[in-house]
DNA sequence: AGTATCTAACTAACCGGTTAATTAGTAATG
DNA sequence: CATTACTAATTAACCGGTTAGTTAGATACT
């Protein structure tokens, strides 16, 4: 692999005077270190080594861990938001509109697995009294989709294809119903034996995801108008 | 500074001569302490503080962190399983009996908020080829669960008052209804400026629960015979 | 074109605070 | 006096963050 005359052999080849590669580098290494133990067991060595790159080459990009966890959220969540506000900015009735949010929701989890993990694992950290640096990625991110899917539902409400749920409760419950699956999933292999992460049990999931869905939210009368294939 | 050979009141009175006693407050610290922040965040000293004992008696009682935190697991999931089987072993048809199940679930976390804390970090944090040191939660308290939940729901399909769900699918995603909950209420709390652990608040989400999982689980045909006050 | 200058990108080595774990012992009890 | 319960003091490892540089290329000047 001869490189033009100026060839540095260490073996970190990959990111030497290449600013965005480097960052982007140390990033997706941060995701999947903070995916595992959250920001208090993640280790800046172990992204460092991840992401072939100095330690103090974090320091460089990022302000300090904490800065560093902050830039990984926010590209988890805004990945994310921008997938499922687009989906459910799509067009027919609110039925369809319903099992497509949930639908690519569960499609980009299965694709990044890694983020339901930060998510939860960030949820579960916070606690009430506490100073809240996840506020910023809850207004910014939580709040303009919690309302775009209340809207939603009232909207079907109207049209009486929905039951009469209270929305405050009802997008938490289906969006565990989404998430949790993905969570539990090491559990699952332990007790079943098989991989809850292979294409055909995905494919079951997805399926058993919106069937729950649309058995609890819309009204018995107007039944199997959504996509369900 | 006077102090009668007898006198041992140093500040730490609490625990002294008392084996059980210092144990479970240990014991008790350390949920606390791991609920917080999993295995990697949770801090010795902080958990020796709590329960006012010397760091070192930790190490009297367990062999190390690792160990403690599975005297915590044991504990937090021995008693989460007792209430729920005693729930689940109770008389009344299927709908009753899930429902039975569902609110003592729900009850039982909304008084040890901990729990689901402990319960999710820890699937969060357990990988699906790395060893499994949560195997042997999930041998005894997860399977027990998991088959008595479905054993039930294949009775209430025998009668014909379930929907003809995969109990592999379903048992997920109503476990996920009833504690999701909890980890996602700082965020709510965020959004909504309400206490989501307020006794209201709580018997509302309870309320919500249990419609979800009836409108999910019953037949349309057969409504309404489920305790749902 | 060549070379001097400058700077962004990057690293090796280190530092000090933290933390899990140990040790060596003291005090109570039967 | 032997065993159980418990602690102060200590240690070794770890880990976040810093520092003091080096390297590679761009730009300026001749």
């Amino acid at each position: 692999m001869p490189k033009s005359k100026t060839n540095h052999r260490k073996s970190h080849l990959g990111s030497r005077r290449q600013p965005e590669v480097s960052r982007a580098a140390i990033l997706q290494a941060a995701v999947e270190e903070f995916a595992r133990d959250g920001i208090a067991g993640a280790r800046t060595d172990a992204i460092a080594h991840a992401a072939h790159v100095n330690k103090a080459l974090l320091y460089y990009y990022f302000k300090d861990k904490e800065d560093l966890y902050q830039a990984v959220l926010d590209q988890v969540f805004s990945d994310l938001l921008e997938k499922i506000m687009r989906a459910l900015a799509g067009p027919g009735s609110p039925q369809q509109r319903i099992l497509a949010y949930a639908g690519a929701h569960f499609d980009y989890i299965a694709e990044n697995q890694l983020y339901p993990r930060i998510v939860l694992g960030e949820m579960t950290r916070m606690r009430l009294g506490k100073p809240h640096s996840f506020g910023r990625i809850t207004m910014r991110y939580f709040t303009p989709l919690f309302q775009k899917l209340a809207e939603l539902l009232r909207d079907g409400q109207k049209t009486g294809e929905f039951r009469a749920v209270d929305p405050e409760q009802f997008v938490p419950s289906m969006i565990a119903v989404i998430v949790f699956y993905f969570n539990s999933a090491p559990i699952m292999k332990l007790m079943s034996g098989k991989d809850p992460f292979s294409p055909e049990r995905l494919a079951v999931r997805r399926a058993a995801v919106l069937d729950f869905i649309s058995a609890a939210l819309f009204c018995p009368s107007a039944a199997g108008k959504g996509e369900l294939k």
